[in-house]
DNA sequence: TTGACAAATGACCAGTTAGTCATTAGTATA
DNA sequence: TATACTAATGACTAACTGGTCATTTGTCAA
């Protein structure tokens, strides 16, 4: 039990500088002073290290924000206590931070990017129940886009003290970003990532969609949408998916007649797909 | 030079999909469909390749959002037009795209570090050229601050459409970035990014570029090149380089020429700056 | 001191890597 | 056709990878 520990610690050290992929496990075992026999005997492979390191801090960060947003009673307080927290876990756990800021998007084993990626999910919720607890109805139409801004807030200013050792001032930094994030709840009017947008990306992408699931698809909205041109093309299209008798630029017409409507980009996106445009 | 062409078209996509590291020579070699041999007469190593995949696009990316920066007359259009001169390059060269996203913070080799380190103060320095055009003595406590949150949308509202196939409205997207810019660059009161930071962060980076080096580069390109109004637009800039005869106007009317060439568009940034358009 | 058992070792395996080079194929000139 | 030259090949090397397992070492109680 012990010595897991020590490669876990010792490990996060050699992937914080060179990534998982280019630390070997004699790297390891080496910085570690022990045999690879023994880290065979701690862990059952090189994945499982990883896996465990990602586990062990990832839950930690989310539960000390998620905490911190369920317990702050002082709304005025909670988004800076929300960023104080988070850079204060970066801080303390810069190793691993380097690591989430490196590896989020690089990984090479498809089962660890789904890792991050449901990690992030969490995050993304606690971040929108923050938000929801704090601006309520006002932010009904720009929630989604608050969260990626404060999202990014939150990277690009750890980069700053992640990559280049510069000591920072956690109150200040979190003080400017919370100025920055009210602006941002408050005053914006243009949002850009809609209901429908972030349905998109939460349907894990497959390759090929059947015309049976756009149909039901469409269906479903046909039902939620008025009279409209968007609805009048959706009933073509319908048909279309059904028995095509349309000529191709016609589908195309019929697309870009819905483009613009966000309850129906999704349907347009798969049926642009579809169709082969 | 055909052969060079290929192998950095092909390679592109196997970087995108797998990272550089995870991609080997020989994948590379059977998906051009050439002899390993053949892969070494083009490129001394594989790292040749990667310092001339990145060179190619980051030239040409920092090219165009550096033209419209420079060549925006309407103050009111020139933020939108920089983010949709971003989001354009993106997603018209999304597998380097990805690539950018991936490897900025992570790349094993300490040079690729040092590489990317400097195209990015190179982008700093355009967005800041751009804040300070646009706001002037305003923003004069909170411009690296906002230079660090333009950052922080450009590439959160990227990984938006490169990781999720997610199709994007570019308009809507720089409409709705436009906004947010705007609200932080005339409310933000808390900087947290002061010069001494900034300063602290700032590794030498060679700004200057000699006329001699420029020489070089056009002295290489007309080899290349055949015959064509570039060409000879080149032959006519090296002489003004050589001997100032033109005046501005004619010169820029030369840089206008080579503007949207592929090969040409690091020249014409060179030029620009040498020139003092 | 002996014997039993777990802990730890590192030589070894099969596979992959970047890079080389003797050999061959292709092509243009005489 | 013969010669000269370049372009291209792919078997090869040496180094490294994650992972295994027969062997050795250390630590107990009897």
């Amino acid at each position: 039990m012990i010595k897991k520990q020590l490669i876990m610690e010792k490990s996060l050290e050699l992937f914080a500088k060179q990534g998982f992929e280019a630390t070997s496990v004699q790297q390891i075992t080496e910085h570690c002073g022990i045999s690879k026999g023994a880290f065979y005997l701690s862990f059952k492979s090189k994945d499982e290290l990883i896996t465990a390191l990602i586990d062990h801090f990832m839950s930690q960060f989310i539960s000390n924000i998620d905490y911190v947003v369920k317990n702050t009673i002082n709304d005025d307080q909670l988004l800076f206590e929300f960023y104080y927290a988070t850079f204060d876990s970066f801080q303390k756990q810069s190793d691993f931070a380097r690591i989430l800021v490196k590896e989020q998007m690089q990984s090479f084993n498809e089962d660890l990017i789904l890792k991050f990626h449901s990690y992030d999910r969490l995050i993304e919720k606690i971040i929108l129940e923050m938000i929801e607890n704090l601006y309520g109805e006002d932010v009904k139409h720009t929630k989604y886009d608050l969260i990626y801004c404060i999202k990014g807030f939150m990277s690009m200013y750890s980069q700053l003290f992640l990559f280049y050792n510069v000591p920072i001032d956690s109150n200040l930094l979190s003080q400017s970003l919370v100025e920055k994030t009210n602006l941002l709840a408050k005053h914006t009017t243009i949002p850009f990532i809609s209901e429908d947008l972030i349905d998109m990306i939460k349907q894990p992408i497959k390759d090929d969609v059947t015309k049976e699931q756009v149909l039901e698809l469409i269906e479903q909205k046909l039902i939620e949408l008025g009279d409209s041109i968007e609805k009048q093309s959706l009933i073509l299209l319908k048909q279309q998916l059904l028995e095509p008798t349309l000529s191709p630029v016609l589908v195309k017409g019929l697309l870009e007649n819905i483009r613009n409507h966000p309850h129906c980009k999704w349907i347009g996106f798969l049926l642009r797909r579809y169709f082969g445009f």
